[in-house]
DNA sequence: GCGAATAAGATCAAATACGATCATATTTTG
DNA sequence: CAAAATATGATCGTATTTGATCTTATTCGC
């Protein structure tokens, strides 16, 4: 059996056992193991599969939990640190606009108890702040986005063009001085630039990892928020990197 | 078992016994109790679930401190199995409209794995189904109710009132061959009436423990549902009071 | 409240999996 | 057929995962 039938064959057998380890693998198609760990190596970058530690499972698998290999980044107490800086900008009784994240969420933690309306296109967020009393929470409706478990169609693009608010808080996956922010799709795109448009003041919610990535759309450059918040992990040169573009750099 | 797939089944494991301590797991799945600890970290991390002292809950269990948390174990076993049974009458490839409630939450865990269009008001329903990857899942926009964790206004039943379903599954807390279903207030009449108008055929999903309660809003009589579907816990004497008003009563 | 029992986290050690490099075998192409 | 290109396998150092032991928290009963 040549190899790209034995990649096809091997595709269709993680597919259809949810999965196998490479052990198995090498026995059933008679190689060995470093020959496995080529071939799903190969079809990982064709999003046949997702690798794992000593195997594969299918593609479809992990794309549930596409935020996993994002979160399982995730740096929590540092977006617990930035959460608590952007907590101290919101006025009781006024109207905020959470963006989709999980830095956003841990904003979103913090805001429980106070007096305000909040407006998120984030499940999980509207969720949480739905337990409580003092928060009036509202949601765009349409398609639920499984990546951001929230709503990001044009229905929900409408529905926000139509809202007012005194301060929006933008979470993103990549940022850059010289390339600002920018996003992986463009309905991700349009969400965030309305959240700008939609708000009195925008802030940016960066996590340092981050810093220096960016995504095929541009989103906005740094200088257009109000206040770019981050974490103490950027080093010096990059803070002035950031001044010179003209942003205002809070770190929490 | 690799790291993935036994975390994929941990998560699942957690939400479908509604809860488990860490022996528990490290039992079933054959690892020490350190990695299920490993393994809880990384799945709280994902929103998959929540930490206890001793094991861990599903994630749904974060968002109802006393009044949800309190529904949710109410009655699960019959919930479950009125469940099971509504899962049978529906098609792949079908749209489901879905009530806010528990017994539908239990429904629609049901239903995660099958290719289906969804509709529903309840977010907590919303954000589980949005982890798969074979369901598309619509909401209505607005503000989010606290009790019902979904939405309930004007522009809600707008939204519902423009979509079309194959079969819609109405939850109740109370319900009487007489009185028929009522609920507590307007909007959730309303909601509910909508559901039952917008889809070609409605069941409806009655705890037996609810029987004989009234509310003060009339949603329908029992012989407008296509079935009425509930547990063993009915006496013979009420299945026939049911009977007798011409609905159509499924015991699971 | 206080103390015992249990759970959680940190650190270290062992097992296993991984990838780079090089050698060998197979196929392709002139 | 020869040479090149490609595919496969072996070895070794590195990285990841897992579990054991010990210390620190947390819960529960009094």
């Amino acid at each position: 059996m040549n190899g790209v039938k034995r990649r096809a064959a091997m595709a269709r057998f993680i597919d259809e056992n949810d999965g196998a380890d490479v052990q198995t693998l090498a026995d059933y198609f008679q190689v060995s193991p470093i020959t496995v760990r080529r071939d799903r190596k190969i079809l990982a970058e064709q999003n046949m599969l997702s690798p794992t530690h000593g195997g594969a499972v299918p593609a479809s698998f992990l794309y549930g939990e596409l935020a996993y290999a994002q979160k399982v980044n995730a740096n929590i107490p540092s977006k617990k640190a930035i959460a608590r800086r952007a907590a101290e900008l919101v006025r009781d009784d006024s109207v905020v606009m959470l963006d989709a994240g999980t830095t956003t969420l841990e904003l979103a933690k913090l805001l429980m108890h106070r007096r305000l309306t909040i407006i998120t296109v984030d499940l999980q967020i509207a969720l949480h702040l739905s337990q409580s009393s003092t928060v009036r929470v509202f949601t765009p409706g349409g398609e639920v986005n499984r990546e951001v478990q929230g709503q990001l169609d044009s229905r929900a693009l409408r529905y926000l063009q139509e809202a007012n608010a005194a301060i929006s808080f933008i979470g993103t996956a990549t940022w850059d001085a010289v390339k600002g922010v920018s996003s992986s799709n463009v309905p991700k795109q349009e969400i965030k630039r309305t959240l700008m448009e939609r708000a009195e003041c925008t802030y940016l919610l960066a996590d340092s990892a981050k810093y220096g990535t960016y995504n095929p759309w541009s989103v906005a450059p740094l200088k257009n928020f109000d206040g770019v918040i981050s974490d103490g992990g950027l080093s010096p040169l990059i803070c002035k990197d950031i001044f010179d573009v003209g942003a205002e750099l809070i770190l929490a």
